[in-house]
DNA sequence: ATTATTAATTGTCAAAATGACATTTAATAA
DNA sequence: TTATTAAATGTCATTTTGACAATTAATAAT
């Protein structure tokens, strides 16, 4: 008869893979690791499950700890439990993947964590099987945001099509035609024009566009279909 | 600073929920649960986590010890961890859902556990969290079977079309036009027609098919699109 | 004042995919 | 020979898609 008791235990770790967008690239959050083995190099930012969390909660807190944030978009990937992928000792981790608005974060640096965004193609490299984390979690965003409108969660309020535009490119790795971009988009439903435009980037300028939170919610299970499929 | 040593330690399990289906309708497969709590109630497959494997080995073990399968479709799930799940001590699972071939299944039942098919619909109460983790792992399987071609795993070598329509409408609940199913799969180009008819079911009988597994394999990644968006 | 420059914005058309819909066919039973 | 039953298949109008380039709005340069 097999028996709690005589069962291992084992410490179980969240770790969040943090992307962000500037308006032109993906980013990713990292910090310097705070604790032995591999202190003071890059990682994910993580920590252990504690007595009363679940997994869940202790992403939202380590992330809340981190970056000031909360109520950020996080998503549960898999759990990464290779026996020997822990040097000290056996633990399991859970990998989330979080988006958040690169611009609310800057202004709630938690600056006791040494946190710095990096281009996603020009990150140091990572303790552990992060690097694997960060592959595994890019497919995963590609996926999903393949399907749901998730992408909007790292543009601030107000955006504008080329900026949108841009992130689906950079997330895709793909160039996509701006007009059949702007006819998928647009009958979607999920954009509100603005009088407002954003004049940092052309001398024409280009209209700001707010999501219309309603519709988000009620569409966000629906599958949409924002990449195209390529011929040529 | 934080160390390892001063934070808790939790068992971990993995819990799976199997898929089959008989030709007509969708089922799961349960086994009496072997050891204290809730001991000789109705469970999902489970079991701890050992020392020297990751959860998906575990998965597989436990798979192949309660049904004699290997090799079947395995796919990690979520990770339940709210505290107090389990009532005897803190217990981390790794829900997992599997896709096997009814038929194969009866030929390798391991005696030693009590296992039984159910009616999707008519399963008993399950233990613990196990009836969550059935909801998910349905709207899971449905969510993936409407992009990718995962049901086959579920039918054996040969298969009629009516069984294969059979097995989209019952994980989708929902009635698909057999015309315009027909022109779909068939336009996959994952299906090869074969000389045989199926008899059983009808005077003039259905045509078997089996599936085209090079393209299968080449194509699972790419998303398909068999369920139809009803406008009325 | 006119022109040049630059990025944003918008339109067309042919092909493919979709959804709605009913009849014909193959086999056995009566 | 006819009745019965489930399997298999075709059409058409609408929508969606992908490929493709010209126009517009604003500032900078002359």
């Amino acid at each position: 008869m097999i028996e709690y008791s005589s069962q291992p235990h084992y410490l179980v770790a969240v770790d969040c893979i943090v992307f962000g967008f500037d308006g032109a690239h993906l980013k990713i959050l990292l910090v310097k690791r705070g604790l032995e083995p591999e202190i003071n190099k890059w990682s994910l930012m993580g920590g252990f499950v504690g007595s009363n969390e679940s997994p869940d909660d202790a992403a939202n807190r380590v992330l809340k700890k981190m970056t000031g944030l909360e109520g950020v978009y996080l998503e549960q990937m898999q759990i990464y439990g290779e026996p020997n992928r822990d040097p000290i000792e056996r633990t399991l981790s859970v990998g989330y993947f979080a988006l958040i608005d690169i611009h609310k974060y800057e202004n709630q640096l938690n600056d006791d964590y040494e946190a710095e965004w990096f281009l996603i193609n020009e990150r140091p490299k990572l303790i552990f099987d992060h690097d694997q984390m960060v592959a595994d979690a890019r497919k995963k965003l590609r996926y999903k945001a393949s399907l749901h409108p998730i992408l909007f969660e790292m543009l601030p309020k107000q955006f504008t099509l080329p900026q949108l535009q841009n992130l689906f490119e950079e997330v895709n790795d793909t160039k996509i035609d701006t007009r059949n971009f702007s006819r998928k988009i647009t009958s979607t439903g999920l954009l509100i024009k603005l009088e407002e435009k954003d004049r940092s980037s052309s001398k024409k300028g280009a209209f700001y566009f707010k999501l219309d939170k309603k519709k988000y919610k009620a569409d966000f299970q629906a599958f949409l279909n924002l990449i195209p499929n390529l011929k040529n």
